[in-house]
This record gives structure tokens, C-alpha cells and sequence, in this order.
DNA sequence: GTCTATAATCGGATAGAC
DNA sequence: GTCTATCCGATTATAGAC
């Protein structure tokens, strides 16, 4: 009986986490695509197949919909970087690693990229608060461990602070300036050839940014 | 009487060009914001301190204002970037002097940038033609510079392309991602000691990366 | 959970007086 | 060139039947 119960329960539940997958997936894509303002939970729905009264059965509002696509966003990024500075580890295989994250991230995720990127650059006036608690911390943290090699000398003294800038920037364009790369190259996406050029010269340049005169 | 008819004209034409220019100063910075869906016209007007018919009869539609916002952006960046890839200079010189303007725009011009890169980003479905046109042709231009640099044995070999790809992202995100980098340094607004680190590091950076071993 | 119907508002754009 | 008035479509969100 609780078994039973139960699995009816998980079987609802499941259906209804593949439904809000399914709307999450679309809204992440719309969002990015067209912004928060510029995306209509009618778009939302149609692309998801139901109807919009029915999404908004499961995100009541247009916000708490945004809302979750940022958190998601966010966890699936944070679960990727999260154990990637390990101060003992060797400061290039950890550089290089973090660009191989970053980038597969922006390869994978693109929309999610955007979605994110479009939220700072308006000023991140509605997820301010959360990359304060949750992006933040983690950045300065990787920013320590950078210093704390300069200061073990075990990589070359620069600004850890921009260095960190620049590897998020290079590596997060790959998403965000997509569209503006793929014209540049003449071809209509980004391939993994492309993915792979990228990594290799952006690892190389972050790697000899920090290399010790010797 | 040729003159004086002349003047009149001339006059209200400047006082148009006034009005004009502080319309787009607000649409710019809205854009920047809220992107174009999330731009009211009657938001810009608010803004400029006209009413929204009024601004409706400079620009008759919220397209051609947004046109006119990006063609604004592109020359005044084409205008500052157009001479620095001179084959003849010095690579180093150049790429720090690219570095440089290209920051520069950044800071004096940060919602311009983000105007654009909001633009790219949703996949430049409006102005994806006119940077076909415009911009990637200088891209291209600056690549193949870069490319004759190293057939000449003047810089290391590297993937000119992505090295221009980072170079614009590392540069074009202190105009994008301040409002993250703002919260990471602990600052109300990047300062010009920023601006400076910044160009310090990303000049390094790509100087070493097409370094010779020598 | 999904549907029909609808309320309430907002945004872009036009017409016409002055 | 600027203002008043207004139309019309789209959008978020709610109410209530099934």
C-alpha cells in the first residue's frame, strides 16, 4: 500500500518533472534568444507544446518561470566549476582545465550562456542578489588560490583579479558572440574543430600569462 | 535673403540634431537595459523629456530608432578602430594599441557596447546584415594582418582568428560583464585604476602569446 | 491537470487640431 | 513640430468548468 502509493506519487512527480523540463528547456532557449521582455509565455507554451494556461499552471508567473531558468542556470554551471581550483594541484593542468570547463559549458549550453550574459549586462537588476551569494564567493575563492600560488611562487606574479576577468571573458564569448564568430568564419556554427582551436590557444595564452620568467 | 533663409534652416535643423541626439543618448542606454522588447518608446521619451508622439515624429517607428541606435554604435567604433592594423608597425605597438582602444570604448561608451553585444548575443536577428557588412570585413582585414605578421616571422605562429576573438572578448567584456565585475571587486563602478590593470594584463597577455621563443 | 473565457493593462502607431 | 485623443493588437494573469 505505501509502495504503491508511493509509486504513484513518484510517477506524477516524474511526469510533471519532465513537463517543467520541457518548459524550462524552451524558456531557457526564448530567453536567450529574445530576453526576458521580449519572450511571451504564449511563445513559451507553443514550443513546449501545451497550452499557456497550462504552463502557467506550473510557473504561476512570467518571474518565478525566469527566476528558475536562472537557478538552473547557475547550478549546473556551479556543479561543473566547483572543484576545479585545487590549490595543490599544478597551477597549469588547473588553468587549463578551467578553460576546458568553461568552454565545454558555452559548447553545451550555449543558451544557458546567453540567458546568463543577458542578465549582467542589463545590469543584473533582477538576479543581482543571487551572483552576489553564489558566483561571487566562488570567484574570489579561485582568485585566492591564484595569489596563493603567486605567493608560493609556483606561477608568476599579475593581476589575479583580471586574469580571471579575462579567462571568463574569453571563454564565455564563445556562447555570447556566437553568432558574430560563425559569420567571421564563414560557416552557419561553431564546430568542434573550432571549440578545440579555442581551447588550445586560449589554455596557451593563460598559461603563458602566468609562466615564471625560467 | 539667400543667407538669411540658409540660417533659419541650419538653425532648426541643429535644434532637430539636438533633439535628435539626446533621444538616441536615452534609447541607447534603455536598450542597453532592457533590450529592444523591453524598451518602451514611451520609457525614451520619459527619458529625453518629450512626449511619445513627439519622439514618434523624429523616428516613426521603434525599428528605425533601434536602427539608428546600432548604426550610431558601429561608426563611432568602425571611426576608432579603423587605422590600427597597419601591417607596417610594429606587432607589439599595434596589438597594445588595439587593446587600448578597444578598452577605451568600453569605458567612455559602455551601453553602446552593450547595446551591441545584446544584439549579437539574441543571435543578431535584426542587424545581423549590416555587421556582415561592416564589421566582419574588418575582422577579416585585421586577421589577415596578424597572419602576415607571422608569414614574415615578425610574431609566433598562432590561430589569428581566435587571438582576435580573445582579444575582443576580454576587452568588450568591461563594457558587458561590469555589473559582475563591480560586485567581485567590491566597487559602485569601475574605476580608471581598473580600466588600467585591465589594459595591463589583456596587452601582456597578447603580446606573449605571439611572443617568439627568442 | 487541462481547458474555455475573460479581465485588465500596456505598447506601438495613427489622425487631426493648432 | 508639438499636442490631444484614440485605435488596435498583444500580453500577463485570473476565474471557473470539467
Amino acid at each position: 500500500m505505501d509502495i504503491q502509493a508511493s509509486d504513484k506519487l513518484s510517477d506524477s512527480a516524474r511526469r510533471r518533472d519532465k513537463l517543467e523540463n520541457a518548459i524550462l528547456a524552451a524558456a531557457t532557449r526564448l530567453f536567450a534568444e529574445c530576453g526576458f521582455e521580449g519572450t511571451s509565455i504564449a511563445a513559451v507554451a507553443e514550443r513546449t507544446g501545451i497550452s499557456k494556461q497550462n504552463l502557467l499552471y506550473y510557473f504561476p508567473t512570467k518571474n518565478s518561470l525566469y527566476k528558475r531558468v536562472l537557478d538552473d542556470v547557475l547550478d549546473d554551471w556551479l556543479e561543473r566549476m566547483a572543484h576545479l581550483a585545487d590549490p595543490g594541484a599544478e597551477p597549469a593542468d588547473v588553468l587549463r582545465a578551467y578553460v576546458a570547463a568553461k568552454l565545454r559549458f558555452s559548447r553545451e549550453q550555449p543558451w544557458a550562456s546567453r540567458v546568463y550574459a543577458m542578465e549582467v549586462i542589463g545590469g543584473a537588476k533582477f538576479y543581482g542578489d543571487q551572483i552576489r551569494e553564489r558566483v561571487v564567493p566562488l570567484l574570489r575563492r579561485d582568485i585566492d588560490v591564484f595569489e596563493g600560488w603567486m605567493a608560493d611562487g609556483r606561477i608568476a606574479r599579475v593581476d589575479a583579479t583580471h586574469l580571471l576577468f579575462a579567462l571568463w571573458a574569453m571563454t564565455q564569448s564563445y556562447a555570447d558572440f556566437a553568432a558574430q564568430m560563425t559569420l567571421v568564419l564563414g560557416r552557419p556554427e561553431l564546430t568542434g574543430d573550432d571549440f578545440e582551436d579555442a581551447e588550445r590557444l586560449i589554455g596557451d595564452m593563460v598559461v603563458r600569462a602566468v609562466a615564471t620568467a625560467a
